[in-house]
DNA sequence: AACTCGGGGAT
DNA sequence: ATCCCAGAGTT
């Protein structure tokens, strides 16, 4: 159907639009458009344009995607989060590569079927990469028609009702960006332009004065305070670090991170085994917070310069990491951080 | 339906 | 501090 409402979306992303981001380049790569609907997901475009021009010079195409090292993959995703993703990413362009005949699905269903891509990032790929009608419903999807259409109802249902209905039959590439832009520059959560909005004429929460009733509040759970303490051992003459690989469940599956305690004792007799013979000054350092979702954790460094140890380039799940290996590793935010401080720079590398 | 899974920007 | 963000998978 040709609503009012879409054409209103497509002429003002034509005009108002974002038509810069990397992704958007020409011509349109369908794979790009896919690496970066993953990284989008729950997070914001700022913060996901450096890690994609990393990763995208680094794996240029599903087929170098689909050769690579899982960990090289994970490196380039460190600091990122939602590890998960990246492990999808990853399984998926493999399944292109060997099962797909090299070919990426180009319909909601197919794409579906791929690890990590759900309803939203589907149609919103089907609509950006090959302009072909597919409803989205992200958080600015959401949110701009919970308000165009004054719904309070939280379900799914109707929403994904609402969006399939609005979709355009023509310039749905335009629509979907439309819908995005629209939500983030416009219809923000916080302080709606509404004056400024195509759709506003028609909006039922802006004409009843209640744009703050939309979308509804969800409801905050608080944080549950985890207390970790690690082990950090550090060896400066030959600037490596020891590290190891986290369980494959969890959190920061399968990243590398310090050997964790459920007290500071133990923390510091582990430090005491990989200093023998000899005695290393154990300092304690200031506690770090770190806020995720639904935990607070408290990291309580305990840190020892030791003698022993250097820097290992074959490692299986553990051992001394030189500093210069540190970039080309999949850390975690607070790891990259505490090694920075100990090491020096540490940054996310390109490739190896 | 309720959880899990990160991290940082904005206010 | 609090809320939010181009969500998906599991229980």
């Amino acid at each position: 159907m040709k609503s009012g409402f879409a054409a209103a979306i497509i002429e003002w992303q034509a005009q108002h639009g974002r038509h810069d981001l990397p992704w958007q380049r020409e011509p349109v790569d369908p794979y790009c458009v896919w690496l970066s609907e993953m990284m989008l997901q729950q997070t914001q475009v700022v913060i996901v344009i450096p890690y994609f021009e990393r990763f995208i010079a680094c794996f240029p195409t599903i087929q170098k995607l689909a050769t690579a090292q899982p960990d090289q993959v994970m490196a380039l995703w460190s600091g990122l989060g939602y590890y998960r993703r990246a492990q999808y990413l990853h399984a998926a362009a493999k399944l292109i590569i060997d099962d797909y005949g090299g070919t990426m699905p180009d319909h909601v269903d197919g794409l579906m079927r791929l690890p990590g891509i759900g309803r939203s990032t589907a149609g919103a790929i089907v609509s950006l990469a090959w302009n072909r009608p597919a409803p989205m419903l992200d958080s600015n999807a959401k949110r701009v028609l919970c308000r165009h259409q004054a719904v309070s109802e939280d379900s799914g249902k109707i929403l994904w009702q609402t969006a399939q209905d609005h979709v355009p039959c023509h310039d749905a590439r335009a629509y979907t960006q439309g819908l995005m832009d629209l939500g983030s520059m416009i219809c923000g959560a916080r302080a709606p332009l509404c004056p400024n909005c195509p759709v506003g004429a028609t909006c039922k929460a802006w004409n009843s004065n209640s744009i703050g009733d939309y979308p509804k509040r969800k409801s905050l759970r608080a944080r549950k305070l985890v207390e970790v303490f690690w082990g950090v051992a550090v060896n400066s003459a030959h600037s490596c670090i020891w590290l190891q690989k986290r369980p494959l469940h969890g959190i920061w599956a399968g990243l590398w991170s310090f050997p964790d305690f459920s007290n500071e004792k133990e923390s510091k007799r582990w430090l005491y085994e990989i200093g023998s013979p000899h005695r290393p000054v154990v300092q304690s350092y200031p506690a770090k917070d770190h806020k995720l979702t639904h935990r607070h954790l408290r990291i309580y460094p305990a840190v020892a310069k030791v003698n022993s140890g250097t820097g290992v380039g074959a490692f299986a799940d553990e051992g001394w990491i030189h500093v210069a290996d540190l970039a080309n590793l999949a850390l975690p935010a607070p790891v990259r951080v505490l090694c920075d401080e100990l090491l020096g720079s540490v940054n996310t590398g390109c490739c190896g």
